[in-house]
RNA sequence: GCGGGUGUAGCUCAGGGGUAGAGCAUCACGUUGCCAACGUGAUUGUCGUCGGUUCGAAUCCGAUCACCCGCUCCA
């Protein structure tokens, strides 16, 4: 049987957000108003399939984990626990985190060239020829920007390059931000002069404001990512239970980023879910934790079906990289939608070094400084304090005391479960009740993260075998989530199962009234079995139990 | 934010200044004996939204919203 994997043709994203429409898993936010850009509800298909993504991570990594055991390339034994902060948050959590720096760029367009730059990133210089004076920008490196800026000069005077020597410059090269008058300024990328906007100022963080009455000091923020939440409790944590490090905390919840292009369907958006986890250990053997959950995290994505060439790890450039960090890499997926060769983020997994807890402990460290430390405004105090409390951690066998270092492995809940839905999307062809060839449709979801585990058919709607698949139905419905159908050819209702993903089929016939027997129908091979109703409760719970790949099909 | 494309039934799409179309899907009844195409019947739309031109607009024009592609962005 000939099945294909659709790679990046044309069409096959367009096919997955069809079929999610039209089978319930995902549909445009406010849609009979028109839609609400980059905003994606998931309806009852949707909403199991990434309640079984969360639940699953939540498991695998918190309430399943063995804290006894050592797991396979951990230095040793780890507790892990959970936690849920709210979405709203002292303001001064984003300062100190450098969110509230990073996400408010000022920005700037050129109406000639239609690039946009930052505007803190444009530098240029003023110079003086034939009675005209400009300000003349470059896109070139420290280096390179005399030379570019000389040359863009004489072609806009219209001058040789003999003629070096009108051309009267200002000393010092300087930032946009200091030139105030767009109009003298002839942009990196054009050659004429005032193409530049003035600049605008970009809030990625989603701001509201707490309290009935609005003014300045009410304002909060959405946050952008839920590891904050984790940070400032980080103490709480230490002081109410008994973990010690090494150990691990999770959150999963809702973050808020304002998109400035959200783009292919759940992928980029603006309110999303994310899984997170601060993994907090000694400075000492960081590496070894950041290598192991690196492979961890990846491995999971493996096991719940993304075990091809789509997926991969990607470890960072050390140019691409914080200086304080010492490793970050990226789980990727070869989405449909991304060209040929192109793979987007499901998760990251980074070694952030002691910088979160630091800045709430003494203000907002400067990234650019190294060794790091706490970045000044411009009347040398801290420019965002911190919270003045002790976050350090006292070890009780060694007494050592220290500034844990953290693992953070940071995934989208939207993100991973849009991969297992392109992952699952398949063609193949199956025949007919008269033998010929037709297309098929299938999701092939590993059981564990299918929306429905079971459908229930009665081969035909006479003889007893409604009633006895009804009560078949309510057996199985106290195991999982099981799904009844009576209507219609059974062929045409095993097709359906297919295309929302459920892995197995169970089939009341003339038999099953003799002697109780079932067929167990695979979604995958189509192949079928008889088996007792007891059967079918463990065969099922065997395969949501299998790891990868094997176990899909019929045992 | 810029440029190009698209928007008609739940889905895929045709049409085009004068009563809104097809296939599939859905529902009912009958039929049924294991892989979507059995029969009969039924439901489905302010033609994305708002405005303009016109005796009359789904059709022409403008704006707007959303989606897709390319820039930009991706902290």
């Amino acid at each position: 049987m000939a099945r294909q994997k659709p790679g990046n043709q044309a069409g096959v994203m367009e096919k997955i957000v069809s079929l999610c429409k039209r089978r319930g898993f995902v549909y445009q936010s406010s849609e009979i108003y028109g839609g609400m850009n980059g905003c994606w509800d998931y309806g009852p298909l949707g909403v199991e399939l990434k309640r079984n993504v969360r639940e699953s991570w939540w498991q695998d990594m918190v309430t399943c984990h063995d804290d006894m055991s050592v797991l396979d390339g951990a230095p040793e034994a780890f507790e892990m626990c959970g936690l849920d902060c709210t979405i709203l948050m002292d303001p001064q959590v984003w300062k100190c985190s450098g969110h509230f720096d990073l996400f408010h760029d000022k920005m700037i367009d050129c109406r000639d060239s239609k690039r946009r730059y930052r505007h803190d990133q444009v530098r240029g210089r003023w110079v003086e020829a034939k009675g005209e004076r400009i300000f003349v920008t470059v896109n070139a490196d420290l280096e390179a920007e005399e030379t570019e800026a000389r040359q863009k000069a004489l072609k806009y005077f219209g001058y040789r390059s003999k003629d070096s020597d009108k051309l009267n410059w200002d000393v010092e090269f300087i930032c946009l931000t200091e030139v105030s008058d767009h109009s003298r300024v002839l942009a990196p990328d054009s050659k004429e002069l005032g193409t530049l906007t003035e600049p605008r100022e970009f809030n990625l963080m989603f701001k509201t404001q707490v309290g009935a009455l609005y003014d300045e000091d009410s304002v909060v923020f959405l946050r952008p990512e839920t590891a904050q939440g984790i940070f400032v409790n980080f103490k709480n944590v230490i002081d109410s239970t008994r973990v010690r490090i090494p150990f691990g905390i999770a959150q999963v919840g809702k973050s808020f980023r304002n998109e400035i292009t959200p783009r292919h369907f759940t992928f980029r958006v603006r309110e999303f879910e994310q899984m997170e986890i601060e993994f907090f250990c000694n400075p000492a053997s960081s590496q070894e934790w950041y290598r192991f959950w690196r492979d961890r995290r990846l491995d999971w994505y493996q096991r719940l079906g993304l075990s091809g060439e789509r997926l991969r790890l990607r470890e960072h450039d050390s140019d691409e990289l914080s200086h304080y960090s010492t490793g970050t890499a990226d789980i990727e997926y070869a989405f449909p939608f991304l060209a040929e060769g192109e793979f987007g983020e499901l998760e990251g997994v980074a070694h952030r070094g002691d910088f979160d807890l630091r800045s709430h402990m003494d203000g907002k460290l400067d990234p650019k400084s190294d060794p790091l430390e706490v970045e000044l405004g411009e009347d040398g105090k801290p420019l965002w304090r911190g919270s003045g409390r002790d976050l350090s951690y006292r070890d009780p066998i060694s007494n050592e005391r220290f500034v844990p270092h953290v693992i953070e492995p940071s995934g989208g809940v939207d993100r991973a479960t849009l991969a297992f839905l392109c992952e699952a999307y398949t063609e193949d062809e199956a025949p007919d009740d008269k033998g010929n060839l037709r297309q098929r449709v299938l999701l092939s979801f590993h059981p564990r993260l299918a929306p429905i585990k079971v459908a229930v058919f009665p081969l035909v709607k006479k003889d007893g075998m409604p009633d006895r698949a009804k009560a078949i139905y309510r057996e199985l419905k106290q195991y999982f989530n099981v799904f009844y159908d009576e209507k219609g050819a059974v062929g045409r209702r095993y097709r359906r199962m297919d295309e929302v993903g459920t892995p197995f089929c169970v089939t009341i016939d003339g038999d099953t009234i003799k002697d109780g027997s079932v067929t167990i129908r695979d979604r995958d091979s189509m192949e079928q079995r008889r088996l007792s109703v007891g059967e079918v409760i463990t065969t099922v719970q065997k395969a949501i139990r299998s790891q990868g790949q094997e176990g899909l099909s019929c045992p």
